[in-house]
DNA sequence: ACTCACGGGACGCCCCGTTAGT
DNA sequence: ACTAACGGGGCGTCCCGTGAGT
């Protein structure tokens, strides 16, 4: 019986060295020396789990992705219940934005592969369904509190929720360049969230 | 005194080439080579006119910078008289939207932009100003509008021209990667401008 | 483990490639890719042995002292037996005169590495280091021969050798520019060799 | 009556910027650029005066040598009166060791010279006549001290010449390279004029 | 007399992908 | 499974020489 290793494991290690690279650095600096020193193991190991670069940064894309899904798992279930619409909606959204330490460190490199999606076909895919499927879900939970009285009639729910999901990113953008602008991210959230769940006047 | 050019020219020339590269392919696709190539000059002259990639990099920005305004003031000039605040904004969001065909030739630039600008404190200084600038600009218009009824009293200005040009920015993202956005981002645009210029009741 | 190669011989046929080049055209002419051509390799594997030009001077610099080392060895043991003081030391200096094929060769490049380690402190350490030792060694030589009586007393064994070795690479120069040199120069060392071994009158 | 400048002294301006640069970063340093920049003027002005780099590098030559030969000059001329064949001749020498400070300006600027001489036979060439030169200088000084009894009837002036020119040069060399030098390198010539300059046992 | 614009080439460094091998 | 050796090419920088032009 040969030596067995993980080859998932090694994936997810080179991936998150190369996330650690790019958040840091920007995506142009992730080449596969660095990324190799970075998880302290061989170039040759790095080419033989990954055969291409884009390959790598693909993976490490997607490995990206189910951080984010995780975080926001976490954000929820630290929720007080009972569970809100719109404290689940709010959780959603501040993992978009740097205000944490956790998105913080992941913002830079979510922007780097936006901006390599723009001109990268290959990464533009994964992230525009992942972008629908998000988009649909807030449209449901939104949908579902209006039915519920908790959002007034006259709020177009398939544009907010598409608002609030651009807004998000564009927040997060704002933030990573402007030092203010995590605060600032947050409370310009709370402020749609409030206009969006407005109790109607009695 | 020596054969004379107009400085200023020749770097717009090759300004342009860097824009024209780096909306095409990327800013990593930015290479002096390129650049030389797509101006159709020797690298030995870019090189002559910018002393570091960074500086070419940077004035290519500021040169971008400037096209942007300079397509907000002509969208709102061609704007029917006379010309209502909400018009006005409405043509300098739609402008920061790859709808019309400038500027979706300019997006894919911006967002490169953006991107190296959260790794690269050099280019996120003049953004950060313009930023704030342009947030200023639109604060004033909507206080201006509000002040003559045109916006209700309980919209907070600061708060929906920070949102509007995020909102911009993060539509901006999407429509790139999203074929359907461009309209998609109109509509939105149009639907918040709809909730901020809201008839009151009579 | 995968194909092995003998590091120190291929980093030894490198730094020959440098030797000879910097012999033929001064150490100025010593550049990445024309060591790749004189050693008869890619430019890629130059690079894959010495990280940096600097590194890969320092290493030729010790490969020509160690060849230096060589050849006043061998010319040492070629000498007729017995060996007396006087005979070694005239090995010794003669093997620093370009009179010999060998010599001559390697001249100019000592000369070359002699001028670069006047603004190159990376290279002046480790000659100065060989060049105390080597003059510590003439040292005892001559203290020897003095105890010895091969040398009357009234020499200064310390001047003499410091002067000889400092002697030694002066001649060297005059002899690389002045066709008549090195003839001259090993007449020189002989006649001080004379003066410093001179027999007492009875 | 066009704009008069004095050709001469404008070669000499660029050529003393060359000398300062190659006496700091060696010759290899010099670059037209840099040269222009020490200098304060343009780089195209360096261009007019000298055809080619090697025009400007064998000129700068010429004036570093006229400096030399001006240094000893004012070294002789300081001698306290009557100047003996003894103080002259340590006056010229010293004047070749970095002892000074004046010499130890120019003589990392000589050595790369003298290095450059060894692969680059244009610059030979002039270092050779003057080398001869300055040794015929020195025979018949020494001849004439001999002549007059002050040295002893057995020294070989030929030789003593050559070996002394050789040895300062050599003790310059190890000067640059060893802190300790300098001193060392006065008290060494010292002890060989004492040898030459030999009171006769009466 | 003097200068700028410009071309073209070289340099040192770095990087990626392949391959031969253990 | 994993690695080292290696080739080839690209990058940003620098530099020199020419020539048009004032």
């Amino acid at each position: 019986m040969p030596k067995q290793v993980d080859h998932e494991e090694r994936r997810q290690l080179i991936a998150a060295a190369v996330c650690r690279l790019a958040g840091r650095n920007g995506l142009q600096a992730v080449t596969l020396r660095q990324v190799a020193v970075e998880a302290g193991v061989s170039m040759g190991l790095v080419q033989h789990y990954f055969t291409t670069k884009e390959d790598m940064l693909l993976f490490a894309f997607h490995v990206m992705s189910a951080r984010v899904e995780q975080r926001i798992g976490a954000a929820v279930a630290s929720l007080p219940q009972p569970i809100s619409t719109r404290s689940l909606l709010r959780a959603l959204l501040t993992a978009m934005v740097p205000a944490d330490e956790g998105t913080a460190l992941e913002a830079p490199l979510w922007v780097a592969f936006l901006a390599r999606a723009v001109v990268a076909p290959g990464l533009a895919g994964p992230l525009r369904q992942g972008g629908q499927m998000l988009r649909q879900f807030v449209v449901e939970l939104l949908g579902a509190a209006q039915s519920a009285g908790e959002v007034p009639g006259h709020v177009d729910v398939e544009m907010e929720a598409g608002s609030l999901l651009a807004l998000a990113d564009g927040l997060m953008i704002h933030a990573l360049i402007d030092p203010d602008g995590p605060t600032a991210a947050l409370d310009t959230l709370d402020y749609h969230l409030d206009r969006i769940f407005a109790r109607p006047p009695t």
